[in-house]
DNA sequence: GCGACAG
DNA sequence: ATCTTGTCGC
C-alpha cells in the first residue's frame, strides 16, 4: 500500500533515524521566558504539489492579532503517516522563522508520535523555541474519552508513557489531541489551549492561521497569474 | 496476518 | 488535506 506512493530515492529508516534524534533534543519542561504573545502556524493546499503556508501572531491577553506572514511551497514529498514533517516542516519554518512570538501552535501532533517526533518537535527543535500541537485526530496511544464539558482532559498514553492529552475544547465536539513540541510542558500546552480557544474547536492561533493559509490557497488556485501580494 | 494511520 | 448544502440538535 504504502510503498508504490514513495518516490523512488526516499529511505525510510534513514528518515526515521532523523525522527530519533529531533525526538532525543525536544524538552518536555516549560522554558517560557514570558507569555505575551502565540503563534499559530498551518498550511492549505491549492492544487498538485502547491500549497500555501500560514503563521499568525496573536497577543496572548486579548487574542488581538499582531503580525502575519504566508508563503507560497511546494511540497516535494508524499503524506506518509508518521512522516508529515518531511512533507510541512520546510514550508512552515518559512513563515515561523519571520513572526517572533513567546511560542508556537501547531496543527498536527508533537510527541503523540510513534518515534515521538511529530511536526511540532521538528519545529520546535529546528527553532530552539516552545512548541506543542494541537491536532483534530490521533496519530498513535490509548487514552479513555473525557467528558463531555468544556476543560476536561484525559491524558494519551503509550503504554506506561504519557504522549498527551485528549483535551474538550467545546462541549458536544470531538476532543482535540494537544502534545508537548519542545520547550514546554504538557500541563502548559493545555492551558495555553483552553486560554486561546473561543468560538471554535481548535485554537484561534491555528484557526487564524488556516483561515489564511485557505485564503490565499484558493485565490491562488482561481487565478493562477494574481501574484497575491 | 490484521488493523491503524497527524495533514 | 480537499471536494461540498443542507440539516439535525442544543
Amino acid at each position: 500500500m504504502l510503498p508504490i506512493l514513495h518516490p523512488p530515492g526516499i529511505d525510510l529508516n534513514k528518515l526515521m533515524q532523523i525522527q530519533n534524534r529531533i525526538a532525543k533534543n525536544v524538552k518536555r519542561e516549560d522554558h517560557l521566558k514570558k507569555l505575551e504573545t502565540v503563534a499559530g502556524c498551518d498550511i492549505s493546499f491549492a492544487k498538485h504539489n502547491i500549497a500555501w503556508a500560514a503563521c499568525v501572531v496573536l497577543d496572548y491577553r486579548t487574542l488581538d492579532p499582531l503580525d502575519q506572514k504566508v508563503e507560497k511551497v511546494r511540497l516535494r514529498f508524499p503524506y506518509i503517516p508518521t512522516f508529515l514533517a518531511f512533507r510541512e516542516l520546510e514550508g512552515m519554518l518559512k513563515t515561523a522563522r519571520g513572526a517572533e512570538a513567546d511560542v508556537y501552535v501547531v496543527g498536527a501532533h508533537g510527541i503523540a508520535h510513534p518515534r515521538r517526533a511529530g511536526l511540532a518537535c521538528h519545529l520546535g527543535v529546528i527553532l530552539d523555541r516552545p512548541t506543542f500541537g494541537v491536532a483534530k485526530s490521533k496519530l498513535c496511544g490509548d487514552a479513555n474519552m473525557p467528558p463531555n464539558r468544556r476543560g476536561s482532559y484525559t491524558l494519551l498514553k503509550d503504554g506506561s508513557e504519557t504522549i498527551g492529552a485528549v483535551l474538550r475544547t467545546l462541549p458536544n465536539a470531538k476532543p482535540v489531541y494537544v502534545s508537548v513540541g519542545n520547550k514546554i510542558s504538557l500541563k502548559t500546552a493545555i492551558k495555553i489551549t483552553l486560554h486561546t480557544t473561543r468560538k471554535h474547536r481548535l485554537p484561534e492561533p491555528i484557526q487564524a492561521a488556516h483561515e489564511l493559509a485557505t485564503h490565499h490557497a484558493k485565490v491562488a488556485s482561481l487565478d493562477p497569474s494574481t501574484p497575491c501580494f
